[in-house]
DNA sequence: CGCCTTTGACCAGCGC
DNA sequence: GCGCTGGTCAAAGGCG
């Protein structure tokens, strides 16, 4: 499964990189002022050597051309050994990720051996490897859009094609700075929509519950399903952080315990997306902004909205999974995660780790991620120990993370915040092209039963021990708190 | 006019 | 059953 997943996915690779060479070439072609290797240049030529030799002016035109179509063939060769490289370099990067991932996966199973082993803990671990197969299938389409954007000769919008970049890469594939600078080179080319992607089906997590619910004899039924949630806590002195994304506000509530008001969001950007967020500041701290996201968006997002939105639906596939794939709808499980994960973020390397906790929030009933961008940068306090609860805490500490440079609003504990129109944003309004497909959610990832302190604790472990998930968040968090740069 | 925010009403879950 | 609380709805009004 998962060496077909992977070869298929190289071969999608492969074939991608071919047809980009090729449709370069023609479109080269098309102008008359380029030329690439294929048979099909050829035949270019050919017909350019077919023309009347009535003019001189029209050989020495026909030859200033051929001229210069050889140069721009070598910067296409040039090109694509570039792409080359970056694709080894990438292999590598996988191999060496998936390595450490067994490795976590052995500890895990390890400690774990003194528990009762249960089917779950093998299906999760098998989930995880799937994850990586099918991310790195995934990544080829990813790639594509690499290479769409290394034709891209403006860099205005840099930052968000980073963003795109990065987005593609799972795994913490990271871009060679060689290969960033290649985005310097010229063309232009923007659509960037691998179909595969596009097409996915997109199921809204709460109808999957229910239907697996349902599929669950046992267990009755519940009105609110139990959805993962990723809380972002930040310095922010805007009333709401922008994320790039758009949403309307439905509801305000003054919370027990906190004088602030609780703001509720809603997606807007897509008609029937289920992503809610909640926006509150800390009552101990006026200054930080908790922002609190739920549910996985079902349609295209802008660039700078992407991060946080594969953070939060990875978030939802790690707290959701680990009880599932007992059960005969695994294979969707998988797929979610699977889903999920491919939508994993490297990140531009600047960014440094954060405090990344699992808390589980055992006020609520969500199971909860919380993200903490306030604490000082290096400080490695770890949140809540095991406890027994129905999501069972779990904590991590990022910031043994080894890229480190912190943007300056991420050291000083402070993030970038948008105003409160979000509709404004630049980005969002629908005039930059540069949306990229964003499935998630779309299939089944929910459990059929309250999850066991066991399952909880081993899919956070094994999932967060895993960098291309801590890539993952940085990227959310860093996009949220770039996005307004 | 369309989309937004505001805000009180309403609903469901939960504990007693 | 009742009250508390969190979350959502929807009418009303504002804004560009
Ligand atoms: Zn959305």
């Amino acid at each position: 499964m998962e060496e077909t997943f992977r070869r298929s996915s190289m071969e999608g690779l492969m074939v991608k990189e071919e047809t980009r060479v090729e449709s370069d070439g023609e479109d080269v072609g098309t102008n008359n002022t380029g030329k690439v290797s294929g048979n099909k240049r050829k035949a270019h030529d050919d017909d350019s050597t077919w023309n009347p030799p009535s003019s001189d002016q029209k050989n020495l035109g026909t030859i200033k051309q051929l001229e210069s179509a050889k140069t721009k063939m070598g910067e296409v060769r040039e090109e694509n050994e570039r792409l080359k490289t970056l694709l080894s370099h990438i292999l590598k990067q996988y191999q060496s990720l998936q390595k450490d991932f067994s490795n976590t996966v052995q500890q895990n199973q390890d400690k774990k051996s003194t528990l009762t082993i249960t089917s779950t803990d093998q299906d999760q671990i098998q989930e995880a490897h799937e994850f990586f197969s099918l991310s790195l299938g995934r990544s080829s389409s990813a790639f594509k859009i690499e290479e769409k954007y290394s034709n891209i000769g403006k860099l205005k919008k840099n930052d968000d094609l980073q963003e795109g970049l990065a987005l593609g890469l799972d795994c913490k594939f990271e871009v060679p700075n060689s290969y960033q600078t290649s985005k310097n080179t010229s063309l232009e080319n923007r659509s960037i929509v691998p179909k595969e992607v596009e097409i996915r089906e997109q199921w809204p997590l709460s109808k999957i519950i229910k239907t697996m619910r349902s599929e669950g004899d046992e267990v009755p039924e519940q009105t609110h399903p139990k959805k993962a949630r990723v809380s972002v806590r930040a310095r922010c002195d805007a009333p709401t952080m922008n994320d790039g994304c758009q949403w309307r506000k439905y509801g305000q509530k003054i919370s027990k315990g906190n004088p602030c008001p609780r703001a509720y969001f809603r997606c807007t950007v897509g008609p029937t997306c289920p992503v809610r967020k909640q926006v509150q500041r800390c009552s101990e701290d006026m200054s930080i902004l908790i922002t609190t996201y739920e549910g996985t968006h079902n349609h295209p997002l802008p660039m700078s909205a992407t991060a946080m939105a594969s953070s939060t639906s990875a978030a939802a596939c790690m707290l959701l999974s680990g009880s599932t794939s007992s059960h005969p709808l695994g294979t969707s499980t998988t797929n979610t995660c699977a889903n999920l994960h491919s939508l994993n973020l490297s990140f531009p390397d600047n960014y440094k780790s954060r405090q990344i906790y699992l808390p589980n929030s055992s006020f609520s009933s969500h199971p909860t991620i919380t993200l903490d961008l306030t604490a000082p940068s290096s400080s490695s306090s770890l949140y809540t120990p095991y406890q027994i609860n129905r999501f069972p805490p779990t904590s991590l500490n990022f910031s043994s993370l080894e890229s480190s440079t912190t943007p300056a609003s991420w050291s000083n504990g402070y993030s970038e915040c948008g105003t409160q129109s979000y509709y404004k944003n630049p980005m969002v309004g629908g005039k930059n092209k540069e949306y990229i497909p964003y499935m998630a959610e779309n299939n089944p990832s929910p459990p059929q039963q309250p999850l066991s302190t066991e399952t909880i604790a081993a899919a956070t472990k094994a999932i967060t021990s895993d960098p291309s998930f801590r890539t993952a968040l940085e990227a959310a968090i860093s996009s949220v708190v770039g996005s307004g740069v």
